[in-house]
DNA sequence: CCTAGTTACGTACAACGTACGTAGTGCGCT
DNA sequence: AGCGCACTACGTACGTTGTACGTAACTAGG
């Protein structure tokens, strides 16, 4: 209980290597993408460190001489992934640039569908975070406006982007699990609230889901919630 | 692994009490009850099932007759806590109705901190789930447009209801559990990040950590988020 | 009344994060 | 040059979790 960690112990204020001691056998990239990769194939939960350490070729507690906790590992991979953002020269255009920074990170959301489940608690300062925050605000530079305000725009945008996908991404998972169509699915879940509903109690519910009986365009309510959200910066 | 299960098995949809065998020593209310009580007082990560089942004074897979998995006990507590929702006659405003809802919503979640950890994924369609839905659309009967539109309305300001209390929340957990001051720890982000952004890579963000030294003030950016989102619906 | 379905609960298991101890290794200092 | 210490590596072990399973008691419907 005593010398244990007075300080936030930011995973990123640490260095990576001390010169002392042998050289550490991976790097946080390694690391990084070891997980990465498990995440990918196989979901969030099966990131366990034992898995990790399988996947690298060592001891499972040999993680903890390069990552302290769990939660230190999950930052490695959000930073990994935030790696591969593409960040071009400002187009003059900032709502266009947005557009297109928004389109981007949900694809990659897509690509990492684990991504929205990490990040929604808070996303930190890591060294990639640092970088794509940096190129957003590249993109607004024709945004006449307080950085408090530009940074307002970006989180919103981001927070948008996080929940949208992640609802895209927990419907598509459940369709996929459960062993039928995504139209029965719709079926089955009129029929659930079909029930509710004809009480009469919730009339407009009712009216809402005789409405549009179809399934619903995804893709088009990301889209229109993008514009909606960018208008409210005028 | 053979009649187990081949539908959905939310849990709304199987009925508390069938008749048959002894009555049970609990209604789902109960439960619910006791889980809450628990969330509150130690967080979210207290709430076990040999703990809840503790706190009611039963044995721990008892619990398992009246919830048939961990997640559904999480809807439990969801649907209990949408109860509290105040439902008043709409003004004929929708967008004040709206502002009042989301303050509302708020703080609720300000008073079961463990809400925006629980409703991220996706929120279901529990009973005082679907009451809080037709009011909030009762509310939105004076805005033309179809029911598409004013769902997604609504799925918006919800949205942004809990991905920024979720932010004010993980703050404020933050500051506390740790020990020093807020003014302190925003001391210790702006010298690491100074470190980051000295070596001349991020002008913007050098520039915009310049710009407001003090600490945020989070109610005004939830307000003006909200404020944004609806102008985005006109 | 009987029997089938339900409740109650103790035991048990696999999987998790991680504390701890020990052995080996190589940089920095004297 | 060589000593010492900080670091790496990793096996073992502990506490905690969700929950499968078996058994005993109980109550409504036929």
């Amino acid at each position: 209980m005593a010398g244990r960690a007075a300080v936030p112990e930011v995973i990123w204020s640490r260095p990576e290597r001390t010169g002392r001691g042998p050289r550490p056998a991976y790097t946080r990239a390694d690391i990084a993408a070891a997980a990465v990769r498990i995440a990918d194939a196989e979901g969030l939960d099966a990131v366990t460190m034992r898995r990790v350490a399988g996947e690298l070729g060592c001891g499972t507690m040999s993680l903890y001489n390069y990552v302290p906790r769990k939660e230190d590992l999950y930052e490695l991979m959000m930073d990994a992934v935030s790696g591969e953002h593409e960040l071009w020269e400002p187009s003059g255009d900032w709502r266009a640039d947005m557009i297109r920074v928004a389109h981007q990170t949900r694809a990659l959301m897509h690509r990492h569908t684990w991504l929205p489940r990490l990040m929604s608690p808070v996303y930190g300062f890591s060294p990639n975070a640092l970088r794509y925050l940096e190129h957003c605000l590249s993109c607004l530079d024709p945004f006449q406006a307080p950085y408090g305000t530009k940074m307002e725009l970006v989180a919103m945008v981001n927070g948008v982007v996080t929940t949208y996908v992640g609802n895209e991404i927990a419907t598509a998972e459940r369709t996929r699990s459960l062993p039928w169509s995504a139209d029965e699915e719709n079926a089955a879940r009129i029929a659930y609230l079909g029930r509710q509903v004809a009480s009469g109690a919730y009339p407009r519910l009712a009216a809402s889901f005789a409405e549009d009986a179809g399934p619903i365009d995804l893709e088009g309510v990301f889209e229109r919630a993008l514009t909606r959200v960018l208008d409210g910066f005028g």
